[in-house]
DNA sequence: CAGATTTGTAGTATTGCTACTACCAAAGCA
DNA sequence: TGCTTTGGTAGTAGCAATACTACAAATCTG
């Protein structure tokens, strides 16, 4: 009997992938977590055939919590789930040493096809994300791509309205440094202020504008 | 039979979210849609009881398809999901004409519980909105119309990018003069940063994001 | 038309942010 | 294997932005 553990902050989104996952595998036992700190300490504790992770989740962010994973199971495969577009994130990902990424508007099967791949111990990888991979030379890059995982969080959250003290708070990093990340981004991306960082978000579809 | 109607561009939320009616209300009749536009298609040639849709969707949003709904269909109620937390977006999805704004880590008795308010024809409010919308009591105008000319001047140029001291500037200013109209600006869009008030402006289509 | 409110302006004190520099660990390279 | 570069972190000092307050002019209201 396989055991699965799926975090995802969003409950709804739970019950999908649980109704999913019974279907295909009626005796499966399904551990739920809503984050990533307990994700991490779930793993240690106990033994697990897979994880399924949202990567957008409070305290801990999903990609960080892949990070540690792999540190202390390292055979342990990962699928990570995105509402993210493959460009931004999935190379990114696979790096890290996810057995897979898929987007969470992917349809019901194409998961099931994943979880197959990846428990008999390949990836999955779909083909525009092996396209991404070969071409990983940076050239005919989008800037943003040149951002490292922890820039690419700070300018998240920074295009989100944050100011960089709540984002030393919520990381628990000092502002100063915080700070530092802001400079070295706007830099890359050769902007200089927040709204600039912003307008420039919404163009490539990193963050939405929508309801305000 | 009730017949519900389902927009959202994530399969497994869509999922989720059958799951928890189908148990509920066993002989409910559910269509799936995954965007805005199909949403609105929908709704004019067929009849429902209730629309569930996300705010965030591709191509029209879920806030503007619940305006074109309205008109189409005024007393068609509409619950709104969103991943975002109620304080930023809430308030204007009630005034748009939603019956209900929901977040989707909310726990699955709560969408019932909503449900079942919005059914018997009445809202699903919950306090911390409620509490929202006693201060927003200025009804009818689009939040910006209420800026003086002098404030959506500044609130242009800030929205572009600019500082407050380049402002002052150009202007002739004191830069002080120009953040009390910011602050002033802030407090009547309901916002707290650049960056909010940047996408405020996008999604208003008082600037545009192009060019970056 | 007199009183109340809003709008445009700014100063002072304080808070918040950035520039610059620096360091160490990890990764990449020779 | 040592050397160089990159990535993540932060301190100090200085600069920029804000909160709060204030007031005169314009506008609204009864």
């Amino acid at each position: 009997m396989k055991k699965i553990i799926l975090a995802d902050d969003h409950s709804f989104i739970r019950l999908g992938l649980i109704q999913i996952l019974k279907d295909e595998y009626p005796s499966v036992e399904i551990k739920e977590v809503s984050d990533g700190e307990s994700l991490v300490k779930e793993v240690t504790l106990h033994d697990y055939d897979l994880v399924i992770s949202d990567l957008d989740m409070p305290g801990r962010s999903g990609l960080e919590a892949l990070e540690q994973i792999k540190l202390i199971k390292p055979t342990l495969p990962v699928l990570i789930l995105s509402i993210y577009t493959e460009d931004l994130y999935a190379v990114r990902v696979l790096k890290a040493g996810a057995s897979g990424y898929m987007n969470k508007n992917a349809a019901p099967y194409e998961l099931i096809k994943a979880i197959q791949r990846i428990l008999s111990g390949r990836k999955y990888i779909t083909p525009e994300i092996a396209e991404k991979l070969l071409i990983y030379t940076d050239t005919d890059k989008k800037p943003h791509e040149l951002l490292t995982n922890r820039e690419l969080e700070i300018f998240k959250l920074l295009a989100f309205g944050k100011t960089v003290t709540q984002i030393a708070d919520s990381l628990s990093l000092a502002l100063t440094t915080v700070s530092t990340h802001r400079s070295r981004i706007m830099e890359k991306l050769n902007l200089s202020t927040n709204s600039d960082l912003t307008r420039y978000a919404i163009a490539h579809h990193i963050i939405s504008d929508i309801g305000l």
